[in-house]
DNA sequence: CGTCCCTTTGATTACTGTCAATCGTGGTGG
DNA sequence: CCACCACGATTGACAGTAATCAAAGGGACG
């Protein structure tokens, strides 16, 4: 897994743990919410059309981010909320003794950042999986135009709170589940995504790694690797490295629902 | 652990799972938060005086919450942010299959139900470890406030961002720690809060069962129970049921930074 | 004084982690 | 062009931690 370093003229073979952070888009290429594809499922999704162009009056930034490269590192000072555009993002924290614990997989549409509004300064960071494409908001714009507009103020907080939720989830995942439920309902989540972005939902490539998963999921790499191999020898999905395709989705609910229900 | 409910007019005792919905106070106190001992604490904190003067105008109301008795339960609507003022509550989700998964515990100044605007109605329930007291805030009217004031929407953010980041660090427990690890880390963090409140630090009661104390930091109440006796034997802390005494400050944070660092 | 619940402790099981070897792929460099 | 290396994934063997099952003690309360 490697990167090409934005900043050398000349292409520079890095590996992803010592990606640099994403510089200035050389580009700077504005963005418009009205005419994105992704407006229903991004910041604009519930917005009355004055407030999708008051929103296009921000101009927001558009900025390339290369496999490996990091959108935002833990301590950088928060200034933006950064949308999906393309591409996937993993989110985390960096342990002292180099070991990372992964948060959560950001797709197309979703937002990256919110938790940098606590103190000024992201608590984590994200790290692009892929090319990724990204929007980034200027939250200081932001809240001045949500100053002004109730709906736009509940559209956050309702973002904000959303991820507060999808939070819990996990930590009831991490809390109370074993190793094929975890996987079960990581495959299942991923494969709703993946449909609500127009793609198959029963056939995909994942953009992390197995150990990615893991740390996600709160269990070993080679975990990961055993529980696929279970899950195709008991004919729920057929694994080939990264990609996936889900044979048995009921099957697939039903080793998730085993505790959820 | 048991609890009376408040619409019987005789006392009755009903076990805490059976546990009713808490019901309006019957005498509706209201609170001024420019007086509030919890204000630096609470919403309040970073509020100009006149902020906090327009949150007086709210006039919130004050509810009393039996030992027991749930605030909100997953489902309900979403109408209200709970602010602690007394007691301790834990919050969380119930699976179908009857068990639970603790996602926190809140002690006074701290707030309860930012899950609910995801979706217009909570996501997780909130029950009283003891008897406790909040402040009932009003969100329509608290968001109506907000569109007025920068500063206070500035402050809902930063707390809403605050529990997204609190739950990530949850996460790197569940995920990436073993049971001592956990525990430390537990403890280490009530200690702080109970000092943020003028309590010891070092001393203090817990008001949650191992059970609970299992269920957050995912793991059984047999292993809390082991590990609780390991601290005693190795010299770090004295424990009797639920009153706690941390002799070895230092050694504890080395228990929990075996990891972390 | 008996019951119920919480807690503690012991014995055993089982799941997942750890260590290690192998395979396949893609890029590197001779 | 091909051998080599690095990396990710898979699989096996074994170890270790925590879960499970079980029993008993201690308070609180009727």
């Amino acid at each position: 897994m490697e990167a090409v370093t934005a900043r050398s003229t000349s292409i520079r073979i890095v590996p992803r743990t010592q990606a640099t952070r994403a510089q200035a888009a050389p580009a700077p290429l504005k963005t418009l919410c009205s005419t994105c594809h992704l407006r229903d499922l991004c910041l604009p999704c519930g917005l009355g059309g004055t407030d999708v162009e008051r929103l296009d009056g921000l101009m927001f930034a558009r900025r390339r981010v290369k496999e490996g490269q990091a959108l935002y590192r833990e301590g950088d000072k928060f200034q933006f909320i950064y949308a999906v555009r393309s591409g996937t993002f993993k989110s985390g924290l960096t342990l002292k003794d180099g070991r990372e614990q992964v948060t959560g997989f950001q797709m197309a549409g979703e937002l990256l950042g919110l938790d940098g509004l606590a103190n000024g300064q992201h608590a984590s960071s994200a790290t692009a999986l892929e090319d990724a494409e990204i929007c980034a908001i200027p939250y200081a714009h932001l809240s001045e135009l949500a100053a002004s507009s109730t709906d736009l103020q509940h559209v956050i907080s309702r973002l904000m709170s959303r991820e507060i939720v999808r939070e819990h989830s996990l930590m009831m995942l991490l809390g109370s589940m074993n190793a094929e439920e975890r996987l079960a309902a990581f495959l299942l989540n991923i494969s709703q995504r993946m449909k609500a972005r127009g793609y198959s939902a029963s056939e995909f490539h994942l953009r992390m790694s197995r150990a990615e998963i893991g740390s996600y999921l709160g269990m070993k790499l080679e975990t990961v690797s055993r529980t696929f191999s279970a899950f195709q020898h008991q004919g729920l999905l057929e694994v080939d490295k990264k990609h996936v395709r889900i044979l048995d989705l009921e099957g697939l609910t039903r080793a998730f629902e085993t505790r959820v229900q």
